[in-house]
Order: structure tokens, then C-alpha cells, then sequence
RNA sequence: GCCCACAUAGCUCAGUCGGUAGAGCACUUCCUUGGUAAGGAAGAGGUCAUCGGUUCAAGUCCGAUUGUGGGCUCCA
């Protein structure tokens, strides 16, 4: 006889179970009396941080139900409509193979392996064959084999994919492995599921897209079906709608509709042609920054595009990042365009005998680079091939390079408050390709980690994730549909001062090595810009929006007094359009609302006996306004937000 | 670079079975002087991305190239 406990919130439900053989979560719960009035039926049961099948046995004695209201429940949820979608693949394509089938962030993805690549409507069979599963509440059963049979198993089957999986469970250790069938598909898992297929009716398939297997371009390019599901369908609507919502809010639509920049297939992939409304939203953002950074100790310095290749040989790019950059031959000298803005600053630094008195050295750049960038990656403004960055190397004592990148952290920070932006931080360590010794690497991660450790911010590590010459902390941004791109970035470099025998004399008269610090915060003006865009809708505040205020007249009777209002408006330095052109007010109002303008100003007879202006903010209006009330009203909006 | 899909007027998109192209908006001209999200009329605008193939005939079918989209790999 064994007692078990089965909590929820605050109640405690005590089950006694009498036989020999360990209970199952679902013979529990339902001893319990699950589901009882107002509680639904558990999806899992959980043991500790353990999540457990409903149908494995139990041996703990402290039990909780997973509920679809708890955190997990919907990854649980997904990754069983994965399997459904497996079997559902398997049941109409006899020869695929398939691989395998996680849940993520927004839904789940099944990776096969397929003779012939998944067109839109053999998507369209797979959802008819799922719903009949669904349908068909198709319990999922739970089994364990040993390694050696479960490799026959699959082996009989020419599940390749399944047979790699297992094999590296058995190099880790692994005796015996679980399975899962619902219907007539077996796959390798390690669970748990839902109970049974009918709670997962509320799926849809995405997309179909080619991933490598085990995410090696050297290997077989597979199948992906993405999907997501949920719990409810009026869940799944909201999210389709979400979706759709996010389209609209994409930069790539918002560049053309507000007129900010394009790209042209004559041109070249990756190369941004910016308008006037895209450059001097660009111009301002660049005017922030330099503030900013001067404001920090930071120094603006310009280096050139073009460098001598044998320079990039010396610093390493030739060898670790050459099939990235642009080559050129200048009077029969080879010359690289610059990928990255590092080598200059060296050479400032390196311009006189530095002294400890003069470190830190901060060096600012908006350095436009080039990178060669495969084809299939570019992707509007957040992946181009020649980009502007608002660089900075920092060139310290080794005693100060903790002070330094918590600052960097701090204006990262503080800058990222200005927009409002949510960011998350990862920490890069040591990858393959790599240059410098073991312990600089050592000391570099451990300063970065230390650094993030201080800020107390929740951060990530990538493994064999760092540049090739050092560690770093990237700054990660979401767009509008939640992907994540890379921004900031703080890299420690102790290999490039090496490299470049960078000096300074120290308090003791001894010639030491500074360390250099990489970093950016917007990391490319361009992709920065582009996560702005879908952050605001292509509704900017005052202080970013190209056109602040646009005056418009009822007739032409009003121009004198609105070309006079707008002159003294650009003379209080606010970015003033003027519209005098014969057209009904509604319809100029129309086209202001939607080229997003903050300010609308309009003016007509009444307004040319006043002198006032009738204003209208975002839509609204807001009465009328002398000059002045008008200025007062907007010019602190209309300052960059900055800190002390 | 890899997998799949797509490419028609400046923009958004129709175009059926292969028979030489259409709408709305934008643009130009004219009429309209009006009060807070589209006033009216007329006109102009296309080597159907490019190159090649099949065919009596290709926007439509096939191939390649370029570009774009969703992913993978890579990356700011």
C-alpha cells in the first residue's frame, strides 16, 4: 500500500493505492476524483520538475496535474500535434522518413525526409488526415524499450533519422529509451503528451521550408512543416489575426507606405536607397547617438572604406572572414573594403605613445561596412550588405575593462529606454575558428560574464557562439512577428592589440597591452531602423518623426497665413510640411493621418482672422492654438530624450 | 549558399482551357474654393522581371538567370 499526493493550488487530494504494480497519473487522478467540478482533466502530471505521462507510472509520491492553463501545457500540447501531423504524414506518404518534431516558441515544426518536397496542397491532405485523428481521440501510449531493440525497431523500418537519435542516447549513457504511438505511429520520445488526440483539433499548418538535418548545411536538407496549435479555436483565431496584424506592421510594407526607402533589383540585393523621410529619420537617430556618446567620453572619429589586404591578413579577417568581404586592386595594390571599422582605430590609437593617464581610450564611428552576405539571408532593412554601425573601440587597462563594458551595458540601457524597447542579452563564448590564447579567452568571457552577473539581468549563453577574436554579449531585439536579431553588441578583444603591438606606459614606466573592446548598440543603423519601424507601427514619436506637424489650408484663401505659421514653426526648429494644394480638407486630412504625421494643423478663413492654428494630434482634434501655445505644447515632445 | 513558393502599370491586385492585357489608387489636364479620413470628368501609363525553349500562337507550358517572400545555415 502506498499514498500518494496529488496537489493543486492550495488542495491536497490523498490517494491510497493497493497493489503491487505503480499507479499510472490517470488511474490517480481519477481515484482522486479528476476531474472534479471545476477542474478539467490534467494534461500530465508533474513530479518534482519532472513533467510525466499521464499513462507512465508514477513512482513519486508528490504529484501535480499539468493543467492548459499552466505555463507548459501548450508546449506539451504543440509537440503532440507534432506527432499527429507525423502520423498523419506517414499515413499518406509511405516512404518518408521522419526526423524530428519539437515544439516552439509559437507553435511546433516535424522535420521529414521525403522523396518529393510538400506543396501547399499536399498540406492541405495532411490537415484533412489530422482532423480525422483529432476526431478519432487517439489516445497516446507510452512504452520503453531497451536500446538494442529500439534500434531493431526503427532499423526494420529504415527510420535513419530515429537510428541516429538512438544511437546517440546509447553514447550517453542511455539503457532503455521511450516511445509513443497514437493510432499506428511509433515514434522516439521522451513524452509526455496529451491524452489523447482530441485536444488537439485546434491546429493549423503554416508553412512548408527546408532545414538541414540537425541544422548542418553539410547534411541532407529535409521537410519542415511548420504549425501551431491551440487550446481552444477561438485561441487559434486570435492568433491568426495576431499574424495578420504584424504584416501590417512590417517595415518592408511601412518603407513604401510612409515613403522612408526602397531597394531595387538594379541596384543590388542588400543596398538601401534611403528618401528623404528615411534619411533624416536616419539622420536623427545619428545626431542622437553622437550626442549621446560625447556626452559618455566618447570620441567621434572617420577612418576610410578601403584598406590594404595585406592589413586584414595581419588582423586575421583574411583568414577567418574572407568570404564575407569585397576585394578590390588599387595601382596594382590589393585593397579590401572594409568589413568591420576596427583597423583604423587601431592606427589612431597607435598614432602617438599612449599613457595609462590617457586610457580609456573611446573611439565613435558611424562606419559604414560591407559584408558579403549569402543571398538567401537578406531580408529588408535587418539584413543588408552594406550597412552603417554605430562602432566603438574601446582601448583600456586590463583593470578597467569591467568598468568599461558595464558602461557599455548602462548606455545600452539607457539608449534602449529612449525607444522603449524590451531587449534580451546573450553571452558568446570560444567558437571553433579562433584566435588568441586560452587564458585571454578565459579572462575576456569571465569579464563579460561578470559584467552581466552585476546588471542582474536574466541572460543566455551560446556555446562556440563568440567572434573569432574574442567573447561577446549580443543585445537581441524582436520584430514585429517576435523574431529575434541581433543589435548591440560587446565584444572583448585581446588578440587585435596583440596583433597590432598596441602599447601604453603604465604609472610603473612598463610597457603594457591594452585590451580592445568592440561594441555597438543600435548595431546597424539599418536593421535598428527596421525593428523601429515595426516597434512604432510607422508612427514615431515627436522626437523621431520626420514630418512633426503638416499645415493644412480649407481653401486658398488661408495659404498666406498658413505658409507665414509654418515659416515661424521651422524657425522653432520643428519639422514642418505645408499643404496648400486644391484639394478638399477630409481628403488631405486622410492622406496626413496615413503618411502618420503627429501634428495636423489646419487652416481657413477662421484662422486667417486669428492668426491661430486648429490642431489635430494623432487623430484627434485639439482645439485652436496661437503660435506660441503651439510651441510650448510641443517642443518638449519634440527633445530627444537624454540622461544625466 | 540550400529547400519551397512567387515575379502583370509607380502601388495593391484581376487575367478561366495557350489565341498579343484589365481594375482601384497614384500621376497629368480641366471643372470644383471646400471646415477635420477619399468632390467630379477626361487622359496618359505595360517588350507581362530577364534570357532561352516548346508551339501556327506564350502573361499563361518548360529551362536558366536575377530579384522577392517563408525557412535552414550564417549574421549587425
Amino acid at each position: 500500500m502506498s499514498l500518494y499526493k496529488i496537489s493543486r493550488a492550495d488542495k491536497v487530494w490523498e490517494v491510497v493505492w493497493p497493489e503491487s504494480r505503480n499507479p499510472t497519473g490517470a488511474e490517480l487522478f481519477s481515484l482522486a476524483g479528476f476531474p472534479a467540478k471545476g477542474l478539467e482533466r490534467p494534461l500530465a502530471t508533474r513530479q518534482g520538475s519532472v513533467i510525466a505521462d499521464l499513462s507512465s507510472e508514477v513512482t513519486g509520491l508528490e504529484l501535480a496535474p499539468v493543467l492548459s492553463s499552466d505555463p507548459e501545457a501548450l508546449d506539451l500540447l504543440r509537440h503532440s500535434v507534432a506527432h499527429v501531423m507525423a502520423e498523419a504524414v506517414t499515413r499518406l506518404f509511405p516512404e518518408v522518413k521522419v526526423a524530428i518534431g519539437p515544439a516552439i516558441e509559437e507553435g511546433f515544426y516535424y522535420d521529414f525526409d521525403n522523396p518529393t518536397p510538400f506543396t501547399p496542397e499536399d498540406l492541405e491532405r495532411v490537415t484533412k488526415v489530422m482532423a480525422e485523428i483529432c476526431a478519432e481521440a487517439q489516445p497516446f501510449e507510452r512504452r520503453e524499450l531497451p536500446i538494442s531493440e529500439a534500434l531493431d525497431y526503427f532499423r526494420a523500418r529504415g527510420e535513419a533519422y530515429k537510428l541516429e537519435l538512438i544511437e546517440d542516447l546509447a553514447q550517453a549513457g542511455e539503457t532503455k529509451v521511450s516511445f509513443y504511438q497514437c493510432g499506428d505511429f511509433v515514434d522516439l520520445c521522451r513524452g509526455p503528451h496529451i491524452p489523447d488526440t482530441s485536444l488537439g483539433a485546434a491546429f493549423k499548418l503554416l508553412s512548408v521550408a527546408g532545414a538541414y538535418w540537425r541544422g548542418d548545411s553539410n547534411r541532407t536538407m529535409l521537410q519542415r512543416i511548420y504549425g501551431t496549435a491551440f487550446f481552444t479555436n477561438k485561441d487559434l483565431r486570435a492568433y491568426l489575426a495576431l499574424l495578420e496584424e504584424a504584416k501590417k506592421r512590417d517595415h518592408r510594407r511601412l518603407g513604401k507606405d510612409l515613403d522612408l526607402f526602397s531597394l531595387h533589383e538594379e541596384i543590388g540585393g542588400g543596398l538601401v536607397v534611403w528618401h528623404p523621410k528615411g534619411a533624416l529619420l536616419r539622420t536623427i537617430l545619428e545626431n542622437f547617438e553622437r550626442e549621446e556618446h560625447l556626452r559618455r567620453g566618447y570620441q567621434v572619429v572617420i577612418g576610410p572604406q578601403i584598406l590594404r589586404s595585406d592589413l586584414w591578413k595581419k588582423s586575421g579577417h583574411l583568414d577567418y572572414y574572407s568570404e564575407n568581404m569585397y576585394f578590390t586592386v588599387v595601382d596594382e595594390q590589393a585593397y579590401a573594403i572594409k568589413p568591420m571599422n576596427c583597423l583604423s582605430h587601431m592606427f589612431i590609437y597607435r598614432s602617438k605613445v599612449r599613457s595609462f593617464r590617457d586610457l580609456p581610450l573611446r573611439f565613435f564611428e558611424l562606419g559604414t561596412v560591407q559584408r558579403h552576405e549569402k543571398s538567401g539571408v537578406l531580408h529588408g532593412l535587418t539584413r543588408v550588405r552594406q550597412f552603417t554601425q554605430d562602432d566603438s573601440h574601446i582601448f583600456c587597462a586590463p583593470a578597467q575593462v569591467q568598468r568599461e563594458i558595464q558602461a557599455v551595458l548602462q548606455l545600452v540601457q539607457d539608449m534602449m529606454a529612449a525607444f522603449g524597447f524590451d531587449y534580451e542579452m546573450e553571452l558568446s563564448t570560444r567558437p571553433e575558428k579562433s584566435i588568441g590564447s586560452d587564458g585571454d579567452w578565459e579572462l575576456a568571457t569571465g569579464a563579460l560574464r561578470a559584467s552581466l552577473e552585476s546588471l542582474g539581468r536574466p541572460y543566455q549563453i551560446n556555446e562556440g557562439d563568440g567572434a573569432f577574436y574574442g567573447p561577446k554579449i549580443d543585445i537581441k531585439l524582436k520584430d514585429a512577428l517576435n523574431r529575434r536579431w541581433q543589435c548591440g553588441t560587446i565584444q572583448c578583444d585581446f588578440t587585435l592589440p596583440e596583433r597590432f603591438d598596441l602599447t601604453f606606459t603604465d604609472s610603473d614606466n612598463q610597457r603594457k597591452r591594452p585590451v580592445m573592446l568592440h561594441r555597438t548598440v543600435f548595431g546597424s543603423l539599418e536593421r535598428f531602423i527596421g525593428i523601429l519601424i515595426e516597434h512604432f507601427a510607422g508612427d514615431f514619436p515627436l522626437w523621431l518623426a520626420p514630418t512633426q506637424a503638416i499645415l493644412l489650408t480649407v481653401t486658398s484663401r488661408a495659404d498666406e497665413v498658413a505658409e507665414s505659421f509654418g515659416a515661424r514653426l521651422r524657425k522653432l526648429g520643428l519639422r514642418v510640411e505645408i499643404d496648400l494644394r486644391n484639394e478638399k480638407l477630409g481628403f488631405k486630412i486622410r492622406e496626413a493621418q496615413m503618411a502618420k504625421i503627429p501634428y495636423i494643423l489646419v487652416f481657413g478663413d477662421k484662422e486667417a482672422q486669428t492668426g491661430q492654428a486648429s490642431v489635430r494630434r494623432r487623430g484627434q482634434e485639439v482645439g485652436s492654438m496661437t503660435l506660441e501655445s503651439f510651441g510650448e505644447l510641443v517642443q518638449p515632445e519634440a527633445q530627444c530624450p537624454s540622461w544625466d
